[in-house]
Order: C-alpha cells, then sequence, then structure tokens
DNA sequence: CTACAGTTGAAGCC
DNA sequence: GGCTTCAACTGTAG
C-alpha cells in the first residue's frame, strides 16, 4: 500500500525525491557535520519526538537519503513525561494528564502504521532519552543521526548531550527546523539579537515561510537489526499503571498525522469561511461545532506541518481573493504560534515571573483553597467552571474560553499566581505547548505583551453575550440544566422557589461564588496598577525607565480639560 | 521624545 | 449593532 502524504492535494509541484535540494535549512548552530566516510554512513536514525508525521519532515527525508542501506525510525518513551504520579490532582503523569498521554499514544500508533506501509516501523523504546538514543546509535552503528530541532530548554539539554556523543564518535548530526514556520534563532538575529516584543514587529521580520517538502514515499529504507533491544509495541493507555482509569471521561479528539489531514481536509473545505475567519468573533461557547479549526494539538505534536498548513492557506487566499490578514485570519493564527515560539526561545526563565526580563513581577496571592475551586470547576460561576469541567474532560476549550478562565484566575478576579493556572493547563490540554501555554499566560495575567489590566472579562456578561440560554453550561455542568435563562449566569440571584424546582439549591448542589466579582475585580485592578508603580521604582527595572514613567503620568495629568486625545476621536475632528 | 497602535472588555446609550 | 465612555497600560517607529 501506497502512503499518500497529504490527504488533500494542493497545486504544489511535487519534486522528484533525487532533484529536490534540501528544502529546510539546518538551524545555523547546528549545522549538519561530515564525518569521514565509514561504512557505518550507510546505517541512519530517524529519532521522533515532536514531528511526528510523515509530510514535510526534513529529518525523515535527509535520513533515508544518500545510500541509506538501513533506516531505524525511533521514539523513545520519556518516563519523565510518562511516568505515573499519583499525587497529582488528576490521573496521569507529573507532567501531564491522561488526555494528552492518549493523544501521543494514539499518534505513535498511527505514525507507526504510516511507516509499516511503506516497509519501516517504528522502533519503540523507554528510558531515560538521551543516553538511551547514545547508546543504541553505538550498538546499531549508525552514521547519521537526523532529529528535528526542537527549542524548549529541556529538549535543548537532552539534544546537547545527544549531538555532543554523536559528533564526538563521528556520527553526522542533521537537526532541521521545521516545527514551526521559521527559525526562532534567525528571528532574533535579524532584529539584533532581541527577540521581537510585539506581534506586528514579528510579522515584519518573519516574511516569508519557506515552503514544505513535497516528496511523496512510496517506500522507505528497510530497519537494520536491533540486536538485543526490546522494542516496544505502542501501549494503551490503560497499561500505563495509572490505575483504574475505567471511569475516566475521555477527549472526542484522537491524536495522529492521518486525522490531523482529515481534519485539515474537512476544515478546508469552506474556503469561504478560510477567508472569512477573523478568530476574535469565534464563538466561545460552540461545543457541538467548535468555532475554530482544532488542529492545535496535531500542530503541537507535529501530526501536521505548520508550514504545509501555511501554505494551504495561502493556495485558497489566492483562489477567493479577498481574504482576512494577520493577526485574525488563519494564517495569522500561525504567526501567533511562531512568534511565542521566538519570543520563548529567546527569553532566559520565560515559564516563570521570578529572572524573567520581559515579566511584570507581581505579589501574587497564594490561597489553595481558591486555587483548588477554580482547577475543579467549583468557584459559583457557571461560566467559569462549565470552561474548567470542559478543559478536564476534552482537553481542548475555545481560545476566548482561556481567557476567561485565565483573567479569573489572576489579575481579574482570584489574584492567583499565573505559574499556577499555567501547570494546570500544561497538565489538561491536549494541545498544551511549552512556548505558547506560558506565553499566553504571560499574556492574560498582563504579565507581558498585554498591559491593558482594567481590562476585565466578566464571569457573567462575556458569555452570555454568545449564549444567553447557558446551552454550554448546561451541558458541561448538567446540574444547572434546569435553571432558568435569568438565572443560569448568576444562579446565587435565583430566588430559593425557583432553585428548588430547578432541583439545585445553591450552596448545596452547586456553590455560591467563591467572591463577588465586582468587588474583586476593583481590588485587583488596584493591586494591578500598584505592581505596576513598583515596577518602574523597584530594582527589577532597567534605568532610564522611570523617567518615561515619569513624564507619562504628567502627560496623563495634562491631558484633564484638553481636547480628546484617544485616536479615533483625533481622526473624527480631523475630518471635521 | 512623541504619537500611535495594540487579535478578542463592559456598560450604557441610541 | 454601532458608538462612546470608562481610566489609562506598553513597545515600537519615526
Amino acid at each position: 500500500m501506497l502512503f499518500q502524504i497529504p490527504a488533500v492535494r494542493y497545486p504544489s509541484t511535487p519534486s522528484p525525491p533525487s532533484s529536490s535540494s534540501s528544502c529546510s535549512s539546518p538551524s545555523p548552530r547546528n549545522p549538519p557535520r561530515r564525518s569521514p566516510r565509514s561504512r557505518m554512513e550507510s546505517n541512519a536514525m530517524v529519532w521522533f519526538r515532536k514531528g511526528l508525521r510523515i509530510h514535510d519532515n526534513p529529518a525523515l527525508d535527509h535520513a533515508r537519503r544518500g545510500g541509506c542501506a538501513r533506516l531505524f525510525p525511533v521514539f523513545v518513551l520519556d518516563p519523565r513525561y510518562l511516568e505515573p504520579d499519583p499525587t497529582a490532582f488528576s490521573p496521569g503523569s507529573a507532567r501531564s494528564g491522561l488526555n494528552r498521554i492518549r493523544f501521543l499514544l494514539d499518534s505513535l500508533a498511527d505514525l507507526d502504521s504510516a511507516l509499516r506501509s511503506l516497509g519501516s516501523r517504528l522502533l519503540l523504546l523507554r528510558g531515560e532519552p538521551a543516553p538511551l538514543i547514545c547508546r543504541v546509535l553505538k550498538d546499531w552503528n549508525i552514521g547519521k543521526l537526523c532529529f528535528e530541532f526542537d527549542t524548549e530548554p529541556y529538549s535543548l539539554a537532552r539534544d546537547k548531550q545527544v549531538s555532543d556523543f554523536a559528533s564526538a564518535s563521528g556520527i553526522q548530526v542533521f537537526s532541521p527546523v521545521s516545527h514551526t514556520l521559521f527559525n526562532p534563532a534567525d528571528i532574533i538575529e535579524k532584529n539584533g539579537g532581541r527577540a521581537p516584543l510585539t506581534y506586528q514587529s514579528f510579522v515584519a521580520l518573519a516574511g516569508k515561510p519557506p515552503e514544505p517538502l513535497s516528496v511523496t514515499y512510496h517506500e522507505l529504507p528497510p530497519v537494520g537489526d536491533t540486536g538485543e533491544y526490546q522494542l516496544l509495541s505502542v501501549p494503551k493507555i490503560e497499561e500505563l499503571g495509572y490505575g483504574d482509569i475505567s471511569q475516566e471521561e475521555f477527549s472526542p479528539f484522537r491524536g495522529g498525522e492521518s486525522e490531523a489531514l482529515r481534519r485539515l481536509k474537512e476544515s478546508l473545505k469552506d474556503k469561504e469561511w478560510v477567508a472569512k475567519f477573523e478568530k476574535p468573533k469565534g464563538d466561545p461557547s460552540a461545543f457541538l461545532k467548535p468555532a475554530t479549526t482544532l488542529l492545535s494539538p496535531y500542530l503541537k505534536f507535529g501530526c501536521l506541518s505548520s508550514r504545509y498548513f501555511y501554505q494551504c492557506l495561502h493556495d485558497i487566499y489566492k483562489s477567493v481573493g479577498k481574504h482576512t490578514s494577520p493577526p485574525v485570519s488563519l494564517a495569522g493564527q500561525l504567526l501567533w504560534r511562531d512568534f511565542f515560539y521566538t519570543v520563548a526561545f529567546g527569553t532566559p526563565n520565560f515559564d516563570c515571573m521570578r529572572g524573567n526580563k520581559i515579566c511584570k513581577q507581581v505579589p501574587w496571592r497564594d490561597d489553595e483553597e481558591l486555587l483548588v475551586a477554580w482547577r475543579e470547576g467549583q468557584t459559583g460561576y457557571p461560566w467559569i467552571d462549565a470552561i474548567m469541567i470542559q478543559l478536564k474532560k476534552w482537553g481542548w476549550v475555545h481560545h476566548l474560553a482561556r481567557h476567561s478562565v485565565a483573567c479569573f484566575l489572576t489579575r481579574g478576579d482570584l489574584f492567583i499566581h499565573w505559574e499556577k493556572g499555567r501547570d494546570v493547563f500544561e497538565r489538561l490540554l491536549i494541545d498544551s505547548d511549552w512556548a505558547i501555554n506560558n506565553g499566553n499566560w504571560l499574556w492574560l495575567s498582563c504579565s507581558s505583551f498585554f498591559y491593558q489590566y482594567y481590562r476585565i472579562y466578566s464571569p457573567i456578561s462575556f458569555g452570555k453575550k454568545y449564549d444567553p440560554n447557558g446551552n454550554y453550561i448546561r451541558h458541561f455542568l448538567p446540574v444547572l440544566k434546569d435553571m432558568p435563562n435569568e438565572y443560569i449566569y448568576e444562579p446565587w440571584t435565583a430566588p430559593l422557589s425557583v432553585q428548588k424546582k430547578a432541583r439545585c439549591i445553591i450552596g448545596k448542589d452547586y456553590p455560591k461564588p467563591v467572591v463577588d466579582h465586582d468587588i474583586a475585580s476593583k481590588e485587583c485592578r488596584k493591586k494591578m496598577a500598584e505592581a505596576y508603580a513598583s515596577n518602574h521604582s523597584g530594582e527589577n527595572v532597567p534605568s532610564g525607565r522611570s523617567s518615561n514613567v515619569l513624564r507619562r503620568k504628567l502627560q496623563n495629568e495634562n491631558r484633564e480639560g484638553s481636547p480628546p486625545t484617544n485616536s479615533k476621536q483625533r481622526k473624527k475632528h480631523s475630518l471635521l
């Protein structure tokens, strides 16, 4: 059976395997190293980590080229990600809940069957990845090691161990950038060594992304002798020791490249929809048919190539004519992904407040009880709680739903540290991606990127705007399903007789609100203003900053009583 | 230094 | 549904 790469065929000219030059430049930090010709060169390894796909996979493509006699496609199950942690707040490992682990297993099974259809297979090993890879490189006489460059700190450290070992052993290493549209290092270099901190400046620097590879394979080199190594078949989630999980509700979304390409095709079928897509206009309460493509988890694991996705979008834009643009368009969403990858790569301690140069230092409150209420969907605000339940069950919620609950936890209501919320999302989301998750928590908590802390999502009116009858709430919080429309967002205001009739007594069947939003949000706003002020006067601040702030303060005071200065109004004035 | 723009706020008005 | 006000942030281009 042939493995037809893109299930959707877009008018890109497939280049013959031999003539196509390397489509993806290796990271400047990791140029491919030449080793003296030896018999080892005929054995190649492709080490999968992210990039769980056949299409547009430069590491795989490079591995099978150049007279490769034996190809070893390897994935290592990393105990750091999989080891059961009974102390975690939900079943799974210390780093991930069951839904994302299952998504990974799906993706591995799909990759294995794709490889098998090409006469190969996935060699699944288990153990500490770096030392294990080093061992097999030697034991299997590998002459060429290929793996996708990964920008996360954990991966960089792991991969350096392997690269150092390989170089010292005369093994050629090829580590192309293919997870993102652009090479974050290139963008940072173009920007004078610093990561751009606004989307617009990022887009201006980025330019056009490289094209995806468009090779179709009919066959891959056979797998070589793996000696004494115990090769695993892809386990089922039940086999990984997470206890009795028979009662767990699992995400409706399944992993894998096949599913990614099917979903891509499905999403792109309606060209009008693609051309008119505007992210901020999506409906966060839509759950029967979500308002977005739901391709994020596939991008996270690399089941779908962002470059291939980008190319498909641009082909549609060309054919349709009029279309939306970044930041709101679908292609704009891929650029957001690259933006966060770039800043994350260029910012030490990106995932914490302390020691993070781009992060506001805010004295967040430590309150375990409120954190647990938020995490478990027990805040007493149905809109917030329904989102947290959907997150737990599906491993996915709409972008604006993420905004609602992240704002509520941090600067909007509870004033709890964004790192705590980040940890919960990292565990529960099937699309949780280190750079993007941390970036968005920095954003939503007004710690970086976004600073209009006085714009606070209402846990009552925000959802109501989209879903006045509360169908979303009724679905994910069945305890409230008989609450009349007029009370569904604020059930504590329902008269007792109404609560009784709805068989939902507030304070008994469903919690009272843990805070009063009007009071809490005002207090949060005050605390944010104070935190911002002390960031300016404090020692965290680079010098020269405070004079700027002082000037702005004076500017604001002078503005009192003077003509309106906001830009819209000024435009209007000049027109008159 | 200044002006401006910033993916996605809420509430009140017409 | 569109507009204004509310109170007022920041990084960046010029």
